[in-house]
Order: structure tokens, then sequence, then C-alpha cells
DNA sequence: CGTGGGATTGACACGACTCAACCCCGGTGG
DNA sequence: CCACCGGGGTTGAGTCGTGTCAATCCCACG
């Protein structure tokens, strides 16, 4: 945990300007836009890629900025002061990151994958939220989701056991690449058994004497590094559920 | 479990037109309207009076209306399929309770304490916020305020030893009771254990052991049922942190 | 006086953590 | 080409913190 293993910042490799992905369908914030209203952000919004590893912001920045996550995985973690930490969730394409009334985040968030990011500067969005309300309704919409998945993981983090957890965990996975229209049986999982440990409350060992025990249960199977493919999402899904053996 | 055992439905009292409260810069939801404003939503909203143990809307009802919590304390809950429930979090005096952009509620909110609420149909609720769209913005700002609080709780859940989350756990309630004005030493907690354990993801006979050994400790006093007097809070916050033996 | 809900306490079991060894693989440099 | 290295992952042995189960207490209340 030296400085120099500290994911270093975000530093615009590019000043692309314009940002299209960042206002389409895909993409969380923009969705109730119209088209002229959707020429607007992209004018204001910055396009950049950014490696692995890179960190977004960091929990007490200024919350100067919001971010649209267009391509790649992003881990979003709180630190303990006993240095721990716990991933509070992951996002992925479309979502949204670092929008707050807050002063500061409270939260880092950290790329999993090279990425592609869509930064807005706050006094921008303010004034696109003073023009269009439905943008802060919208922006209400994704905070009122985030605040029931955060819900969510507390029952799993607080009830489950560990083979719960992970096998909630891995159904997860397929809901959030459901939901930006993934196909197909294989899964992205580019998160380490440790981002996962943090994320459930557990040591990466037991998570991955849990995925061990599915593996041999033939629940699924790891073609590649950070692949899986699950082929027995109903034992996850009861497994998960607690309806197993009751 | 029985049916017999369940919280009665919230049905109202009586019929109190008007909710002068509701508006004051106590409430929530209202802070920011001006005294033409308040007049409009007191027109619309009905206060009334809920015995403990009533239940104010469950998980999976349509969300059609949002409550302000007057007086007494409130406990959100969910429930995993194998009965278990997770406490997400309890309200007090002065906190809105209910609001969500979905179709349905995703929890149960219970009456720990007899209570005051107040209460706004969404029709209503829908109107105001076309009207006054600084509403929408106070909303959101209650909402990131939650997920906010939510995601703490996750650290505490999934990182913290049984002690260290009930030292939390107490000094949250000091931290709740000082936002709304309240004073003195000794503070209400009109939670039972299992309550309290359902919040922290333990059982009751652990919360119980750990009230017992700070008593030992001298680091609390319970003063009468449901009533705890906090004599060094230091302490309790550097068990909280982690580093009291590091 | 009996009843029941909440709380406490004890004995014991077990699931997850800790610590440690080891494997696998890709990258790097001699 | 191969040795070395480091990061991620797996596996094992032993410990310990909580959960489980059960007995008991306390007190408000009918």
């Amino acid at each position: 945990m030296s400085p120099f293993d500290a994911p270093r910042r975000l530093q615009p490799d590019a000043g692309t300007q314009g940002c299209e992905t960042c206002g389409s369908r895909v993409a969380g914030l923009c969705r109730p836009l119209d088209a002229a209203a959707l020429d607007e952000v992209s004018a204001e919004a910055q396009q950049m890629a950014l490696p692995a590893r890179a960190c977004v912001f960091r929990e007490g920045d200024p919350a100067g900025r919001v971010f649209t996550l267009i391509e790649g995985t992003a881990k979003l973690t709180r630190l303990l002061p006993d240095g721990k930490q716990q991933v509070v969730g992951f996002r992925f394409a479309g979502d949204v990151i670092g929008y707050t009334t807050r002063e500061t985040y409270s939260f880092d968030a950290e790329l999993l994958t090279d990425a592609r990011i869509c930064r807005l500067d706050r006094p921008q969005l303010d004034a696109l939220l003073r023009r269009y309300p439905m943008l802060e309704h919208r922006l209400l919409d994704l905070c009122v989701q985030e605040l029931t998945s955060t819900q969510e993981q507390l029952v799993t983090v607080g009830r489950r056991s560990a083979e719960a957890r992970v096998a909630a965990f891995l159904l997860s996975l397929v809901e959030a690449r459901r939901r930006r229209g993934g196909t197909g049986r294989v899964l992205e999982m580019p998160m380490t058994r440790a981002d996962i440990a943090d994320f459930l409350g557990l040591t990466l060992e037991t998570v991955s004497r849990c995925v061990t025990a599915f593996r041999k249960r033939g629940w699924l199977r790891e073609p590649a590094h950070q692949r899986v493919e699950l082929l027995d999402t109903g034992a996850l899904a009861r497994l998960a559920e607690g309806t197993e053996e009751d």
C-alpha cells in the first residue's frame, strides 16, 4: 500500500471534444433528452480513454464532475480507518458515476479494465439541469435504483452464508449484463477474488473456495482468466435464496 | 410468524386535515418551500396518529403515497425468502419515508413507537413537483443522503466485528438525535435487540452480549428500558473505527 | 397470579478467518 | 532460452468469533 502502488489519477490522454455515445440510448444520464438537448450536452462533454487501474476520482475529492462509463468496468470503494476496503458497487457500460448533491465524493471510483468515459463539469451539468428539469428527474430515478440495489447488497452481506453471497454475486453479474443487452453464456468478470471478497464482506480465500466448490458441483466453468460460464443458474439461485435444504 | 402476529396495516384513526408541522423547518421534504407553497402542501396532506407496531406500508405495495414522520421512530425492513429480515434503516422525526420513482415500495416501513405521520398522495406530490422544481432537487438531495448512509452501513456490516458494529450503531443514534436538535446525555432507543441485530447483521444474543460488555467496561448505562446513556463515546468511537488495539 | 415478550447468560458447534505454502502464468532481462 | 519475479489464485491446517440452542430472569400487563 505504498504511494507508488496507488492507482494514478485521471489524466486526460487527449482532449477529444464531443461525446456522441454519451447521449445515446445506451447511456444512463441523457436517455430522456431530445436531439437538440443531446447536441448541447455533447458540446460540453469530454470523452476520454483510460487504462485499467486508473482512478477516476477519490473519496473526499471535491465533487466537481460527473462521469458516464461508456465502455469498461469500474469499482466503487470506501476505505476503513484500519485500511480495509469495502467495495460498495461495480459499474458497467452505460452507468453514471459520481453524481452527488454533496460537496465531495463519498467513495473512490477505480477502473478494473481499460475504459472509455465521458466527463461533464458540474457547472455545465447544473445549467443543463435548470434547462431540462426532466434530467433532474432522471438523476433521481438513477439514485433510487442505486439505493435499492445497495439495500439489496446490505441484505446479502448481512444475512447470507458465504456460498449464498457468491452465488448471488454471480447472478447479479448475469443480470447486469442482461440490462445492457449482453448475450451468450460466457460472462466477463474483470474483478479479482479480492475485489469480490471486499464487495461481499468475505476474504479472498473464502471466495476462491466457494468458486471451486461450485465448479466441482458442475455449476460453472472458467473457460479463461476473468471469464465464467454459469452452467446451472437454477442451483445458484436456490443457494442464493437459501431455499436449498430447508 | 402467524398472520395474527403481523403488524396491522395503516388505518387512518381520524381524517385530520392539514399538516402544519409537515412543512416546518423540522420536516425534511418541504424545507425549501416558501409560505404560499407550504399552504398548498398543507391543504393536500393528511396528518394522522398511529400506534407502535403499525405498518405504514409493505414491500411490494403500490408506491402511491409519501410520508413524513413527524414524531416517533420507524424501521425499514426487507424480507429474505427464508424468513429472516434485514433492517435497512431506522427513521426518526423529520425524515421522509416511502418516496421512490418505482411502482412499488422496496421495503416494509413499521413503527417502533406511537407516531404521528403526514401523508401525501402521489398524484398530488407529482403536481407539486411540477410546480416547484426545487422540491425535486430536495428529494434528490435526500436520496443521495440515504444512499451515502446505506453505503456506510454496508461497510459496517461487511467489515467490522460485532462489538465495532454495535458501537457504531450507538454512535449513529447520537448523531441522528443531534441532527434533529436533541439534547441531554440519555438516548431514546425504541428498537429491540432483535431489531438492532437485524440492522447490524448479527443475532440478538450477540448484540446483548456486546451491550453487556460495554456496560461492564463502564462505557454506558441503561437507566430504564429503551434508554441508554453513553458514558465514554471516545472509547466507543475508537472501537468502532478499529483503532483500539492496532 | 399467571402470561408473554424482551433480555441475559451459558455451553457448544461450526463457518469463516488467518497464516502459510504452493501453483500458474505472463513479463522482463541476463 | 531460461531464470527470476510478482500478481493472482488455490489449497490446507488450525483458530476464533459468532451463531445456535436452551435455560432463566425480569417486568409490564391483564
